[in-house]
DNA sequence: GCCATTTGTTGACAAATATCAATGAATTGT
DNA sequence: ACAATTCATTGATATTTGTCAACAAATGGC
């Protein structure tokens, strides 16, 4: 399970540059006496949908998928890689997770009292503005995938994850697919056999290639028109 | 299109007991002195998706429908009812609609200039607390919604569909769908016409009565099972 | 290094769902 | 009141997608 390690001063911590930017001194030293890191390991989870949410979870290394459990299968609303926060829904409704989060890589993470987190947004209008931009955009996020998931069929859904993860996430072409076929599979809303399939689907055609977890997207436009045309 | 009508006056509207509770007498006169109240006819647009999002959208009367206008068809994110805000998430991050809104039933509807909206929301942080308590909620159905579309089939997914106009729309159980069938499939993410195979389905086997748009859950029990097993 | 377990791959088949077409019913404008 | 349009319904068919089964490849524990 997950492990406690030295914990730095979120002072002159680099995850202050993210979200925490608009924080003065006092309120970053008011996070620094709340807060604990915990690292884990690839494949362990973080929290669970359901249990109790007393933490806002910044992620410092590694990579995270954020998930919903559904019915028998699961349903992966984003990734999440250094330097950004988790936290969902539940801390202004029932205090619970909505969904559960997963080190897809191994990680390291902060986690400050969600007490402290509130009271911050309360006391700081830039702080809370850049807090509802953030999860406004996520919202915005949401509804594109809604939008891939239930409109557009498996080869537009898994060109849309692949750009995902080529530009949201891993951030360069010929990538290290560091997720699994099931979890592309989860974000795409397919099975992972459908998921395997496509893939090889698009090799054939040449628009990419895969070696094992290497995918290197060679025709990105033809991948865009994929997309669109659902 | 939209009309003008008389304005109220926010200071002793009904709708402060909403989101606007917390509101001081000062905060509702900088409100009233930044709002009109418009009225649309049932099919009318309220507003684009892509548009300048500069107002707060509080519905007063009759029945919205909040949809994405995806590859073809529309996927409905919620319907809306008196008394509650559209706000999309675009105020925070590029102040545009990325949903459409359109009336389903005669609506009338009070817009607030959005600055003004921001401006309390930094100068009252239980104003705040309750906007982020009420999109946090919206994201919680956005997600039980994504599972449902995404993981259940069709019977669930028109069972789940159902449930939310009696329970959370209409608030009663024989009720008048005032939404049409087409409205119905692109709440189920499905085409109009396996809703209305679904719904003749449901009728066959008794578990509820249609008469146009007259509609009655004879047996809830059977429709929450349907729901639950996908 | 080797066995056990997980993860990835492929094919055949079945189930779910959309599309198309035809028609009836309801609604709207004039 | 009536034509014109939209909305609802149904059946036949094609497409999409999942499931099952078998097996290969990779990975982790010891």
């Amino acid at each position: 399970m997950a492990r406690f390690i030295q914990s730095h001063n979120c002072v002159d911590c680099k995850c202050k540059d993210s979200i925490f930017s608009s924080l003065s001194t006092t309120e970053l030293e008011l996070i620094n006496n709340n807060h604990y890191e915990v690292s884990f390991k690839a494949g362990e989870m973080m929290f669970k949908q359901g249990t109790p949410s007393p933490h806002f979870l910044c992620l410092t290394t590694g990579l995270a998928k954020l998930y919903i459990e559904g019915y028998g299968k699961n349903l992966i609303l984003s990734l999440v890689k250094p330097v950004d926060y988790i936290l969902g829904p539940g801390i202004y409704v029932d205090n619970r997770h909505h969904y559960s989060a997963s080190a897809v890589e191994d990680s390291t993470a902060c986690l400050v009292d969600v007490t402290t987190f509130r009271q911050i947004m309360r006391g700081n209008p830039d702080f809370a503005d850049e807090f509802i931009r953030r999860i406004s955009i996520m919202t915005i996020f949401n509804f594109e995938q809604f939008i891939s998931l239930t409109q557009k069929q498996m080869n537009g859904r898994i060109a849309d994850a692949l750009f995902y993860l080529s530009d949201k996430i891993y951030g360069r072409n010929p990538f290290e697919m560091t997720i699994s076929r099931q979890d592309l599979a989860d974000l795409s809303g397919m099975s992972k056999e459908s998921a395997i399939r496509i893939l090889k689907e698009f090799k054939d055609e040449g628009i990419l290639t895969v070696d094992g977890n290497s995918l290197h997207i060679l025709n990105p436009q033809q991948l865009k028109k994929i997309s669109e045309t659902g």
